[in-house]
RNA sequence: GCCUCUGUAGCUCAGUAGGUAGAGCAGCGGACUGAAAAUCCGCGUGUCGUUGGUUCGAUUCCGACCGGAGGCA
């Protein structure tokens, strides 16, 4: 019997009713695996459940963060890894749901990540690279680490600068770091479902009609709150798809129409990642959804793997 | 009714002095090890309005027709 089970999936695609389905079935617990979810104050645009929905079963790592806080998938796993083995001491399934593809694999496989001090090896960096240009601190990570130098793209800055720092801060590259990741085996051996529709179409139609559901139940009004209470526009929550867009409308940068349209095709793409990134996870169930099916359809064809893994 | 402009990718538009065409956006595919709802890479998907004519060859030139915009009546 399995007790550990992860619910991916594409923005909209009914991951939270599955959840709350199956965790009724089977007694579980629900962990949220969403990089935007956990912040405080950020409900209806990141579409965390609520109450009604949650139903009283227990949901957990919503809502753990302060919007101004630089949370990390390394954050994450160091307060979910505790909850989850929480779960399993009391003999209970732990149903871990979310879109967010990194967390959630570094989550299952106990992810040692290099570490990340403060020490402002990244700022000064990122100066080298304003000033000079990225392919100075290339220069310096083809020296030390000529594989990351190689392997890493020039334009991907975000990346580059980070294995320098891997460097830097840890005097082990981040390719030697990689690879002894690699080795350890993982720390849960959970069954994998991901949803999917039959039909792309449906699920950016879905897409368009929460977006537009979500500014009825008053998401200007929430972005207003926090930027109220003095949440910095270019802070990490707020670059949360459905907030960036619509902060710029709110100060008067572009109209409400046109941040509505690019929210929903910045979740068209975000939901086109997502699926790429599950795709390449060989040990994903796809949880197909033909046209006009709904969650029990979706739940009965769970229960099926749910069996097939029990023999 | 007449005159002028216009019709090329899903959208906005280039272009071919006649040799079946290319940009941006959209879309599709991929990468991803402490910002990941972030970041980055790759890929043109086409009856060139329709139909005749000229031509070895027409999306391109000529005619007619159809659709759109404007002007004169």
């Amino acid at each position: 019997m399995n007790n550990i089970i992860c619910i991916a999936g594409p923005t909209a695609s009914g991951k939270t009713a599955l959840s709350i389905a199956l965790a009724k079935e089977l007694g579980g617990e629900i962990v949220s695996c969403d990089s935007m979810q956990v912040y405080k104050r950020m409900d209806i645009g990141t579409a965390k459940p609520t109450a009604e929905e949650m139903d009283n079963i227990p949901h957990h790592m919503l809502s753990v963060a302060e919007p101004w806080e630089d949370f990390s998938v390394g954050k994450y796993c160091d307060m979910a890894t505790p909850i989850v083995d929480d779960i399993l001491a009391r003999d209970k399934t732990a149903i871990i749901v979310g879109g967010t593809g990194l967390y959630m694999d570094a989550l299952i496989r106990g992810n040692a990540f290099a570490p990340c001090p403060s020490t402002g090896c990244r700022e000064r960096l990122e100066k080298l690279a304003n000033a000079e240009g990225i392919e100075a601190v290339i220069q310096q990570l083809r020296e030390v680490d000529p594989e990351s130098a190689q392997r890493l793209h020039p334009s991907d800055q975000k990346r580059i600068i980070r294995a320098m720092e891997v460097y830097l801060e840890t005097g082990k590259t981040i390719t030697q770091h990689n690879l002894e990741t690699q080795q350890i085996p993982p720390r849960y051996n959970p069954v994998w479902f991901a949803l999917e529709d039959a039909d792309r179409a449906t699920l950016y139609e879905r897409i368009d009609r929460r977006v537009e559901e979500m500014l009825r139940q008053g998401l200007l009004e929430e972005i207003k709150s926090l930027l109220k209470e003095g949440v910095p526009e270019k802070c990490t929550a707020m670059q949360a798809i459905g907030y960036k867009e619509f902060v710029d409308a709110l100060a008067g940068r572009s109209s409400i129409e046109t941040a509505t349209e690019l929210v929903q095709q910045a979740s068209r793409k975000y939901a086109k990642r997502q699926l790429t990134w599950f795709r390449r996870n060989p040990a994903i169930h796809w949880l197909r959804r033909e046209s006009g099916e709904g969650t029990s359809e979706i739940l009965s064809k769970a229960r099926q793997v749910l069996a097939e893994c029990d023999k």
